[in-house]
Formats: structure tokens, sequence, C-alpha cells
DNA sequence: CCACCTCATAGATACGACGTATTCAAGAGG
DNA sequence: CCTCTTGAATACGTCGTATCTATGAGGTGG
């Protein structure tokens, strides 16, 4: 074993495996014996079933017997599995996985902006207009790191707000779209000032409950996460 | 072990204890011991620690040290997890996952429905017009069974057809929506027309490549199925 | 040529042992 | 009386071995 992220075996093998499988360096149809894991990477039994008990629960594999362990289609991974979305994000189909992720929220963000406007507490508005000004604040002089923290913690709030679990629990995997981007960013560039004032302005909307202008807004700015992408991405 | 739905143990108990805890029987902050599960289930230490290490990776549990293993609180669950959500819909709060589940395809299949009318292959428009005739065909009379085959088949296709992986997805997950739908539905209504209509009027625009009316068309399809959600659930 | 049977294989399950982190509480010191 | 340290109990983590069972391959006989 030569690396790995969490403490324990379990968590040290499966940051190894998990990788190894979405990166696709085990491609579909790759056959895996249990014992041959042991020995590669030198745990004993119980780890690698465990392990492998957890990355067929995500299927990624499937175990049958008298067989081994087989690698499934990329088509029936369990690609909403936010470990499975870590993994691809740090592999190989980064790109492919940013632009999946980019499209989904697309199409959830403007729609949760608009449930944020009808339920947002006053206490998440102040959050949200807080963030919207920091944004503004840290707009200009390099200072993208600042600036996204606001950005996530934005879209985090608009997400909560909109009192869907499923949406609140996208929140996470966009903080890790828009790092992602600012990480690829050439770092000298100001964040665009028509986002930042489209960010004000949805605050503004929540804020006054136009649910219709929120939505509208939200979808400009996803159109616009859209079009740097194609700018950025092959 | 009283029952379980897949063969082994190690499917058995996880059928159990999964229910068990979206359920609410096991509430957040529950600790339960790996011996007490073993004797309570009757199934040894392995299988025990395998189905906790499953259910630690959905994060509906964590397990420690020194404490055991505790449930952990509602909204850190993987709700998109298939596994978890056809937990929650077998479940007591099905009200309230069927409608973030409605809300998510809100979101979702206009957006969906757009990028097919860029993206759909010939076969794909074939499949979709075959499946809407099909909805209109089975639209009066009693045949809510085969109606519904053709509904969750052509909003399938939609998704598939978007070239979104995880779109492409929720394909499943919308059709446990649209099956337990009309599993709640009296069976003597046969489905609205101007429901089936749209569909038709969607394969239409995503056969022509109109992205901008295949959108608004299966929004007003999704509209139709949250009102219908408000009139149904509590 | 096909259907059926046998056997080897590799995962599935079980059990017992030891390691180790973590918590809680008792006791020493201030 | 309060705080900090230290120790022991505890429940999960890891390991090795043994047995069971499903299953795919290959042989056998009709």
């Amino acid at each position: 074993m030569t690396s790995g992220e969490g403490r324990g075996l379990h968590a040290t093998l499966l940051a190894s495996l998990g990788p190894a499988i979405t990166s696709g360096d085990c491609p579909p149809g790759t056959v895996l014996r249990t014992d041959e894991l042991e020995e590669r990477f030198e745990v004993s039994r119980t780890v690698v079933r465990e392990v492998v008990r957890v990355l067929e629960s995500m299927r990624l594999v499937e175990s049958r017997r008298r067989v081994g362990v087989t690698v499934r289609p990329t088509e029936e991974w369990n690609v909403f599995d936010p470990q499975v979305i870590r993994w691809r994000l740090a592999g190989r189909d980064r790109p492919r996985q940013l632009r999946s992720l980019t499209v989904l929220r697309s199409a959830v963000e403007p729609i949760a902006a608009g449930l944020a406007a009808r339920l947002a507490s006053p206490e998440q508005c102040e959050e949200l207009t807080r963030h919207a000004l920091g944004m503004v604040s840290t707009s200009r002089g390099q200072q993208l790191e600042s600036y996204l923290v606001h950005d996530v913690a934005f879209h985090h709030v608009i997400l909560r707000a909109s009192g869907n679990e499923m949406f609140a629990k996208l929140g996470d995997v966009v903080a890790e779209v828009l790092t992602g981007r600012t990480q690829h960013h050439v770092m000298f560039t100001d964040p665009d000032p028509a986002a930042v004032t489209l960010h004000v302005q949805v605050a503004e909307a929540v804020r006054g409950g136009d649910e219709e202008r929120a939505e509208r807004l939200t979808r400009e700015i996803t159109i616009g996460a859209m079009a740097e992408l194609d700018v950025l991405a092959p």
C-alpha cells in the first residue's frame, strides 16, 4: 500500500481501488480476484472484502462466485455518489464529469433559486446578501481565493434555502465544481463583473420574494458557467 | 432474520437495517452495537461488519470505536443513492421523498428534453414517438398498466437522449416515481388527456430539433405532475 | 450434437484471537 | 472545590483459518 487519505486500512484501500476504477485504469470487464488484491495491497481478506462490498454498493463492481470481482460498465455506476464524483473529478475524465455537473447545475440551480425566493428565512436572506457583497468586494485585485469562498457559500445557501433535501445535497458537489474551476483559471484574471452583478441581483430577488426573477437571473449565471466551460475545457 | 429480498445473508441484513434506518425506526443518534446486531439477526460478525461498511458508505451511519454504530442525521444521508431512495419510497416518509423527486424532475426533465432535441439519434426519436403513440392508444379504458409502461419508457428515452450520464441515471428513479404515482391513483380514472397530448408534442419537438419548444412543453408536463402531487399527497 | 452430470474454483460465511483508538472516571495536584 | 493527568474498560479494526456453497467448465453418454 503506497498511500491513502483516510486513516485505517479500509479507507486506504478504498482510496486506491476507487480511483483506479473510475479513472479507467481498470476498464469495465476487468476481473479482480480477492486473494490477488490481498497480496498486491498487503492487507487481509477482511479489508478487501469490505472494500469490495462498498464498491459493489456504488455499482462500480460486481462480485460473482467462481468468477471474481468484475468492473461494471460505466453507465451502471452510481454517478451521483459524492465519493464517485470526487474520484472522477480527480482523475482522467475530469472534463467529462465537470461538464455533466455543470449541466446538472444549469438545470437545478434556477429552480432552487425560485424556491428559495419563496421559502428563504430572513437569516438565509441575510447570509445571501452578505456573500453577494463579499463577492463584490473581492472581485478585483487578485483575491480569487476569498472570492471563491463567498461564491461557494452563496450557492450553498441558495440550494439549502430551496427547502429540497436533494437540492441541498448538491451544494457540496457544486462547491467542488466551483473550486475546480478556479484552480484551472489563470489566476491573474478577475471574475467576470457581469456574473458578480448577477449574484447581487439574485440576492435581491430572493430577499424580495420575486420567484420568477430569481430563477431567470440564476439561469443567466449558469448559462455563463457553461459558456466559461466551453472556453476552458476540451 | 425474519425476511429479506436478495439472496445471501448480506443482502438480507442490508434489506432489514437500511429500511429500519430510513423509515425512522432507528432515528438519528441511535447507537447500535455490532455484537447486538449479531445476535439480533443471527448472523456472524463478518456479515454485520460488511453491512455496516455499506451503510457507512451511504452515510446513513457512522462507526466509531468505543461508541458503536451511530445513525447519522438525515441531512447527511446520501439521498441520491438509488438504494436509499427505494427504501424511503417504501417507508414512512414516502410523501416527502416523492415530493423531493418530483421537484427534481421538474428541474431536470425540461433541460434534458431541450438537450434531447439537439442530440437525439433517429432511433431515439422513433422510440419516443412510438411510446407517445402508445400512451395515446392506452389512455382510455382502464389500461393504466400498459399506459404506465409507455410513460416510463418515454421519460427514460428523453433522459438518455440528453447525452448527460447523470440525467440518464435519473431514469430509474423517475420510473419509480411514475410507478408509485399510478399505484396510488384510483385505478378507475384514465390519465389526463392534456398530459397525453403534451407527450406527443414533446416527441414532435424533439424529432424536429426544436429545443425551446421541447423544453417548454416538458416543463408543462412536470408542472402538471407537481399539481397532481399536491392533490394526492398530504 | 445436445443434454446431463461431475468436479474444481473462488467467493460467502463463520469463528476466534489480538490490536488499538477512544471514552470515561478515578485520583493526584493545585 | 476544580482541573489535569492517567489508567483501565470497551467496542470497533484487523487478521488467519476453516468450512460451505454456488457456479462455470469440461467430460460423458445418449
